[in-house]
DNA sequence: TATTTGAGTAACCACTTGGTTATATATTAT
DNA sequence: ATAATATATAACCAAGTGGTTACTCAAATA
């Protein structure tokens, strides 16, 4: 659990996919996340870890509560990579393709 | 190597997703896939079975050679997931947004 | 001050992952 | 027919993953 350690992995375990979609939505604290799930504090705290790790979430501490942001900036990759694909499933490509070539 | 194998986890290991961008090109059998990787060929074999396995790519024999070719249309499921967060990181969201809802 | 609460960490565990070498099978070439 | 080639599979292995329980520490509360 200490190597490789990026967005495409990090989003490859739904746990962690869930986890984001429910700080997407609002800042919550450990256990708030960790009530949600059948697994232990220390196994959610893993979780949010290895997101914080690659920069998906950013801990704000207040008082003992240690709050999760979500800042999915670093999804942009990940999207990218996959949507140069967008063609095998997508036929109205070019307006689309237009857009995404003018964010950068 | 017999669970859970869906497309996050598929695209998870880069040396498969640089599989995916050459066999996107064009089809290629297994040798020359594994002449572009420090592994050996039945490592490649395996992550192939993977992408078969997820449906991101299909095997066309053709005598001895097994064709590799690019299928990525269950990439939809990913990229949707992650597009749904693209707020994040993009701001002329609006237009890309109503297009994409076109989309389903 | 003593106790409860939220979170992190350490040590451990079973299973998975990505790799290896050796072997088998089918197809092509000599 | 024999040899070479392309691939798959089996058996194995080290390291990584996702989980656990037990413990510690800091902050809030009684």
């Amino acid at each position: 659990m200490e190597t490789r350690r990026d967005v495409f992995q990090a989003i490859a375990d739904p746990t962690r996919r869930a986890i984001i979609q429910m700080i997407a939505k609002e800042p919550l604290n450990l256990k708030s996340v960790a009530g949600h799930f059948p697994v232990s504090r220390p196994a959610i705290s893993k979780h949010i870890r290895i997101l914080t790790e690659c920069g998906l979430i950013t801990i704000h501490k207040q008082g003992r509560d240690h709050y999760c942001n979500a800042n999915l900036s670093s999804l942009r990759e990940a999207s990218e990579w996959i949507n140069q694909y967008r063609k095998f499933w997508n036929d109205k490509l070019d307006a689309l393709e237009n857009l995404l070539n003018n964010d950068h």
